[in-house]
DNA sequence: AGATTAGGGTACGGTGCGTACCGTATAGGG
DNA sequence: CCCTATACGGTACGCACCGTACCCTAATCT
């Protein structure tokens, strides 16, 4: 028979079968039984490493995603952004920001859990791009030096956040994201001058 | 014994229980079982009525929320906008913010029990006194026509749920509540000129 | 009064989390 | 090279909860 594995080995079969079932049913269906079946072991092997179901779903959700930062430079702040909020709205409708949303809600009421997801998602380096962006605009003298503000920077992705959140599953349409940018970010952008 | 209740003031009952149980243990802790014991009832009585517990959950979130509608007036946009959302983050904070939360959280995947949500939570009239608040500033010479616009009276608001969706559950310092009037949603009426 | 409707009591099936127990293979030390 | 501590496999279990099925009984309607 094969060998029994054991260590590292057996963890990162577990992680494993817990991403395909994330993938293949979201977190809801990822049930401890389904992912010990999966992997070929039993949930001992499992409550020996994460405490619980959460824990394994978050661990397994960064064997997901390989989160390719987009970095747009089209020539414009415009342009830029819309590319920024496109990319994300991309991410954030697919099967696998499905994952990443229901991931969010069970982890709603768990501050250190909600770091964890965080960490995990890039929303940190997707900050500090759209703050880079900022600085480009700046450079070329279409923005003003006091809109490279942290704050300034998030809004626009917090707004995304919030329409997803409003919204149920779809993804957000276009108009929306031309909108963020046209109505909210550049004039905000203007403004600070 | 007591006469067997019935109708309209059996559901008041069982409603009345179920908020109870929302206050003091949350949406998650609201189990069938609890409220039908503490309806004095069964839960046949309650399947009869709703289909399943978030909409339970959601008609008895209502019962618990009696949602006066600040509308505040300052004199001044910022005093107007920093009062509104004092106020939101004082609601959101609150336990009972903590059992719409956990009902969101809950509803994330549902479409329409997302919209049942929303519904019940006032967040459409909040939009419009955010509109109204705006207009009052046009009319004093503080804003230009063109700020009145549903997406930046939406704004800050949104940016406050998207804070609350970033952080745990402790309440929004009032320092963020400042930056978001201050560096967003004043500049950002300013710039719509 | 007789028939219909709705509550009360209770039990059950199903699912899923997390734990316990016990036998066995594997790694690592004497 | 054996021997022991450790980790895995298998399985069963306790527990909590949702939602449903019966059967009996009180209230309401005609």
């Amino acid at each position: 028979m094969g060998a029994r594995r054991r260590g590292e080995e057996l963890e990162r079969a577990i992680l494993h079968a817990a991403a395909e079932e994330l993938r293949e049913s979201g977190y809801p269906g990822m049930t401890m039984d389904r992912v010990a079946a999966r992997a070929g072991t039993n949930k001992n092997a499992i409550y020996r490493r994460w405490p619980h179901r959460a824990a394994l779903g978050i661990a397994a959700y960064r064997h997901l995603s390989d989160a390719t930062m987009p970095n747009p430079d089209t020539g414009t702040l415009r342009g830029d952004a819309l590319e920024m909020l496109r990319q994300a709205n991309a991410t954030w409708s697919s099967p696998h920001g499905a994952v990443l949303r229901s991931l969010l809600a069970a982890a709603a009421d768990d501050p250190a859990l909600l770091d964890l997801v965080r960490e995990r998602s890039g929303a940190d380096t997707m900050d500090r791009a759209w703050l880079t962006m900022l600085e480009r605009a700046v450079a070329r003298g279409e923005a003003p030096p006091t809109a490279v503000h942290p704050r300034v920077a998030a809004t626009p992705m917090m707004l995304l956040r919030a329409e997803y959140a409003m919204r149920g599953i779809p993804s957000v349409p276009d108009d929306v994201l031309i909108e963020i940018v046209e109505e909210v970010f550049l004039p905000l952008v203007r403004g600070r001058g």
